[in-house]
RNA sequence: GCGCCAGUAGCUCAGUUGGAUAGAGCAACUGCCUUCUAAGCAGUAGGCCGGGGGUUCGAAUCCCUCCUGGCGUACCA
């Protein structure tokens, strides 16, 4: 348990035994009272924690609020608790006020923890995948996917820093109709580079990107016009065999560039070659759950909720991607014994949510609970103040790549960690190289730099960081404030897990550092008095690697120099 | 039509399980470096929390309804 939740449950267990006591004593009558909530307040005038206990007691006690909370005081017991007083304010609130002794227990914590101050462990600690980005390698990357890659490593990290065991995955959906369209359109791009533009009618349907065209000259270097020849099935498996694995190669550079690892690539074609996309759909018939319709197999998805049922096998006997991503789901769970995953999906695929949840819970893996999705609603791309659309068929889309060679990937990663999945972002790209200096990001690197500076210019001074200092000598209300703000780490890592919401920890960010920035304009160390100095010091440097674990947990440096 | 997400300061957004005077950043204005990094700090100004009902000690937060924007509603993935 961290310092913040001890003293709350301190605080709460105070109120309580109080109301008996009081009870006990007389002073207040027995009812029928709701549970102690005890909570931080805005405003430290309000105390360091808060109870409307009081309020709450009301009705049920029919009393006024300031009365019961006048009873309350006067038998709460704050011995061996963090706190030195309590007093009443407003309507009713019970506020409490923490001693020095909290204050330097969660400064030490620090110190003593170093790079692992922030872990937590999990009530339940669970196995958990992220599955993010799995973008379709018939193409290069898109803005989209910067924006899921960031929020699927981020959540991945925050969840491993809230003691659960993570496992990244890509799936990468090497088969199905956009792989034919694929060796069509390279097919296309190669026949006209030999024979010619009006060779062949480039369909509408098919990649028109520049990638498509460069992958065609590759095979014109390597095959020269040996596969003209070819019959056109064994043409495009060529094709496919080396387009494929040259986008995948491509993508694993583009996100290790990004700052982000993998634990497993998976491929769908495994799915369909190994039986296990039709043992799956073959199981789901056994329940029950499908019927034939003119050809297909259906999955009787309304029987769950969903507004209309879904394919699982075409007239032409392929399965549809749909029938494959309940196989790849069956495969987590069953196979590999996750006991939760969570996919980040682009909220154009809320409609499939709760068809595949349904889907999974047919089969009885219980997708509606162990299986979340995180939707990202899209990254609109602005430039000359107009809309650019995203489109691989188009071909116009700004790529993954393109966009790290416009700004550095510390600031792309930051600015797309910088919102919670759900809220739509505008990524305007001329503001973006400018935006070097007001992106908060360097505000959070300058603090630790600035601090990082103070300690070296310290040491110089032959006056390093001291082993051990009274901390109890921190009473200023900026040495006091970036205190509490350092100690909400953990609470914040566990908050962010839990919502899986990884922004949080820009957030907090932001704020420790200001915070940090504040305490630094207000509290001088060189010329305090050497007690005082030696406090200050240990606090700089607990903040120091605060503001470092966070940062990293981000992903983005924290250097030591600007 | 139905479904999902959103609507808070001029702009971009925070706002913990309902709590005390709704907060940051940017933009604007005013101060602060012969002293540890001014990429910083302090201050001023800026608000029918989309509208209307309801629930209660108390609502930006929960419920209902309407309005506006984005996205989805394939034998595509």
């Amino acid at each position: 348990m961290n310092l913040i939740e001890q003293a709350k449950k301190q605080a709460a267990e105070a109120v309580l035994n109080a109301y008996r006591a009081a009870v006990a004593a007389g002073d207040l009558p027995e009812g029928d009272v709701p549970a102690v909530a005890v909570e931080i307040p805005k405003d430290t005038k309000n105390g360091d924690y808060a109870s409307s206990f009081a309020m709450q007691c009301a009705r049920a006690l029919h009393m006024a609020p300031r009365k019961i909370a006048d009873a309350l005081v006067a038998h709460t017991a704050l011995d061996g608790t963090y706190f030195e007083r309590i007093s009443i304010a407003g309507p009713g609130f019970m506020n409490f006020h923490l001693g020095k002794k909290w204050y330097a227990d969660a400064v030490r914590l620090v110190s003593d923890m170093g790079k692992a101050y922030g872990r937590i462990q999990a009530e339940n600690p669970e196995k958990i995948m992220v599955e993010f980005v799995s973008a379709n390698p018939t193409g290069p990357m898109h803005m989209g996917n910067a924006r899921g890659g960031v929020l699927g490593d981020c959540l991945a990290e925050v969840l491993d820093w809230a003691g659960h065991d993570v496992t990244r995955e890509f799936y990468i959906n090497d088969a199905g109709n956009q792989v034919d369209k694929f060796a069509h359109s390279v097919e296309g791009r190669y026949i006209q580079q030999l024979k010619g533009e009006d060779a062949i009618v480039f369909d509408e349907s098919w990649y028109q990107g520049a990638d498509i065209r460069e992958l065609a000259a590759d095979l014109v270097k390597l095959h020269g016009d040996s596969l003209l020849e070819m019959d056109g099935e064994e043409r495009r498996k060529i094709i496919v065999e080396y387009g494929l694995p040259t986008n995948i190669a491509r993508m694993q550079r583009d996100l290790e560039r990004y700052k982000i690892h993998y634990d497993v690539w998976f491929r769908e074609s495994g799915l369909h070659d190994s039986g296990y996309v039709k043992e799956t759909v073959d199981m789901l018939t056994e329940k029950g759950a499908t019927y034939e319709k003119e050809g297909a197999l259906w999955l009787r998805s309304t029987d769950f909720g969903c507004d209309k049922d879904d394919v699982l096998r075409r007239a032409n006997g392929f399965y549809t991607y749909f029938a494959a991503d309940i196989a790849y789901h069956r495969n987590k769970f069953e196979v590999r014994g996750f006991d939760r995953v969570i996919n980040i999906w682009g909220a154009d695929h809320h409609g499939h949510v709760l068809r595949l949840k349904s889907a999974l819970d047919a089969l009885g893996l219980d997708g509606s609970n162990r299986l979340e999705i995180v939707l990202m609603q899209l990254v609109r791309m602005m430039q000359g103040g107009e809309v650019v659309r995203m489109s691989k068929r188009t071909g116009k889309s700004l790529t993954l790549s393109d966009l790290l060679d416009e700004i550095p990937v510390d600031a792309a990663r930051y600015f797309f960690n910088s919102r919670a999945a759900e809220t739509q972002m505008e990524f305007d790209l001329d503001l973006a190289v400018k935006q070097d200096s007001e992106n908060p990001l360097y505000y959070c690197q300058y603090a630790h730099a600035r601090i990082c500076s103070l300690l070296r210019k310290m040491e110089e001074e032959g006056v390093p960081v001291p082993q051990a200092a009274d901390l109890t000598v921190l009473n200023e209300a900026e040495e006091l404030a970036l205190v509490k703000q350092i100690s909400l780490l953990p609470e914040e890592i566990r908050v962010a897990a839990d919502e899986r919401d990884p922004s949080r920890l820009n957030k907090y960010a932001v704020a420790l550092c200001a915070q940090f920035h504040r305490f630094y304009n207000a509290c001088r160390i060189r010329e305090a008095e050497d007690t005082v100095r030696d406090a200050r010091l240990v606090l700089c440097c607990a903040a120091r690697q605060t503001i470092y674990n966070v940062l990293t947990m981000i992903g983005v440096e924290a250097p030591e120099h600007m």
